[in-house]
RNA sequence: GCCCCGUUCGUCUAGCGGCCUAGGACGCUGGCUUCUCAUGCCAGUAGCACGGGUUCAAAUCCCGUACGGGGUGCCA
């Protein structure tokens, strides 16, 4: 095992979402990678707005997408540690108690002439504010000086110290906040490589501040990832766009197909096969291959790469996993028999898309549409087609050899093209199954009187 | 406003100074798989944001401009 340590640390605030499951992923991959470790730590120092059904949620993603984590921390767990680091940091002098209201400020800022909006200005530095109710602690930024890291996927990042207002570490309800506990449980953890998303960057010279006023100043290989975003090019929000990784599970995705395009936003791998086992993954992947730019998350390609694994998979494990996602009233041992042919259509695990491949089947073919009607039926010779072919249906062998052999001889007989319209007389569509097998599953009467009712509807016309 | 980041086909990417008349994938279009659809195969479509440098040579390095995004919470 190697001595690189990364983990994923999720807010649980909300579902995990495809952005968060990316970032937990490309940890994984680089803990797999290097034969390092992936830790799980909870960022729940929101108290308010974190909840064990939502950690639970979590969970429950990464083990779907199949991220499994060797250790596992909450940061409430480890608060008093993060408190002791505050007060630390305090009684030398490099925090401060401060009893500022935000209309406090904005009036200063007001008076000043300052933009609206503008960061803490310092104002209890010196005051002594001694503990009470609405006091937080701040912590105490260099003046002067600048504050940066390589970063492997950005290059050089820096800060002007002067630019970084003295921020709160500790709230007025005495509980630590993110930036402490980030900067110490880093620290603390022995994290070797923070890989999280852009969005954090501004973030990092606080953490790296804190680092150095607790006696760690050499930091951590950081890594911001590309942000993935919506067709707006804006960063997915939870609000607005619908990115919730089990919502893509409700909605028929495989895991397999999901983390196979998640690990195509911002990474490519080098041998160019972005479909492939997660094996070769975890063998070609490099934080510096990570490239920069954000990444629009489009759900036409990750249909086509769920499309893909769903054709991949053994025909016996798509059957037991889409057998229950039949139409009710499709008997199990003939869904079984039709299974192949459901497997190449698929798109998604979604009994939706199932039911109308094989609804014709037990019970009334569909109306089609005028549209489709006329254009398969409204050809010349039809009527003769169909006439014919029911006649030969009611004393054909019934099996889809016979049947094929049967409609195609009358198609040279006539010569037509005989398919599509007994298709559509039996189906009700132009499109479906390969016809002759599953017509081989109908009783012939109904089969001859969808035919005989389709030539009628032909003559009538 | 201030700070930070980014910019290769519509989209995801390859490209780390000559192999680039820029490659692959999705999408879209067309064709072929002795008569559906799907699959498979083949072909086509379309891009280095712009302007200056540096260099014998730039998609690749530097600077600027434009555009886009992120942050600016007692959220993380």
């Amino acid at each position: 095992m190697s001595d690189v340590r990364v983990r994923f640390s999720p807010a649980p605030t909300g579902y995990l979402h495809v952005g968060g499951a990316r970032s937990a992923l490309f940890n994984w991959l680089y803990a797999r990678h290097t034969g390092g470790t992936f830790i799980l730590r909870i960022e729940d120092t929101d108290t308010d707005r974190s909840s064990d059904h939502l950690i639970e949620a979590i969970y429950d993603s990464m083990r779907w997408l199949g991220l499994d984590w060797d250790e596992e921390y909450r940061q409430t767990d480890r608060a008093d540690q993060h408190l002791a680091f505050a007060n630390q940091l305090l009684v030398d002098g490099k925090a401060y108690r401060c009893d500022c209201t935000r209309d406090a400020l904005d009036a200063r800022i007001a008076a000043r002439g300052d933009a609206a909006g503008s960061g803490y200005d310092s104002f209890c530095r010196d005051r002594d504010v001694q503990p009470g109710d609405g006091v937080v602690v701040r912590f105490r930024t260099p003046d002067e000086g600048i504050t940066g890291w390589d970063d492997v996927i950005r290059g050089r990042v820096e800060f002007e110290n002067s630019v970084l207002e003295d921020f709160i570490i500790v709230r007025s309800n005495g509980t630590p906040m993110f930036h402490v506990a980030n900067a110490f449980d880093d620290a603390d953890m022995g994290i070797t490589h923070v890989v999280r998303g852009e969005d954090l960057v501004n973030t990092t010279p606080r953490v790296l501040l804190l680092r150095q006023a607790m006696g760690h100043p050499e930091p951590p290989v950081y890594a911001h990832l590309p942000l993935i975003v919506n067709e707006q090019r804006k960063k997915l929000s939870k609000r607005r766009d619908d990115v919730a990784v089990g919502d893509y599970r409700a909605k028929g995705y495989l895991p397999e197909a999901m983390r196979n395009y998640l690990i195509t936003l911002g990474w490519g791998p080098r041998d160019g096969e972005e479909i492939a086992s997660i094996d070769r993954f975890i063998e070609q992947f490099e934080l510096s291959d990570i490239n920069n730019s954000p990444a629009f998350f489009d759900v036409k390609k990750l249909d086509h790469f769920n499309a893909e694994y769903i054709r991949a998979m053994p025909l016996e494990e798509f059957t037991a996993l889409t057998i229950d996602l039949r139409p009710e009233t499709v008997p199990a041992d003939l869904y079984e028999r039709m299974a192949p042919f459901v497997q190449q259509r698929l798109k998604h695990i979604d009994a939706e898309e199932i039911a109308p491949l094989m609804e014709w089947m037990v019970g009334p073919a569909p109306e089609p549409s005028d549209k489709d009607w006329k254009k398969v039926m409204g050809k010349d010779g039809v009527a003769s087609v169909l006439a014919l072919v029911a006649d030969r249906l009611t004393v054909v062998e019934w099996s889809p050899e016979a049947l094929e052999a049967c409609v195609f001889g009358v198609g040279e007989e006539l010569n037509a093209k005989t398919q599509l319209p007994v298709r559509m007389a039996v189906t009700g569509s132009r499109t479906g199954f390969p016809l002759f097998e599953p017509m081989a599953e109908l009783d012939r009467d109904e089969v001859v009187a969808r035919v005989r009712a389709a030539l009628a509807k032909v003559e009538a016309a």
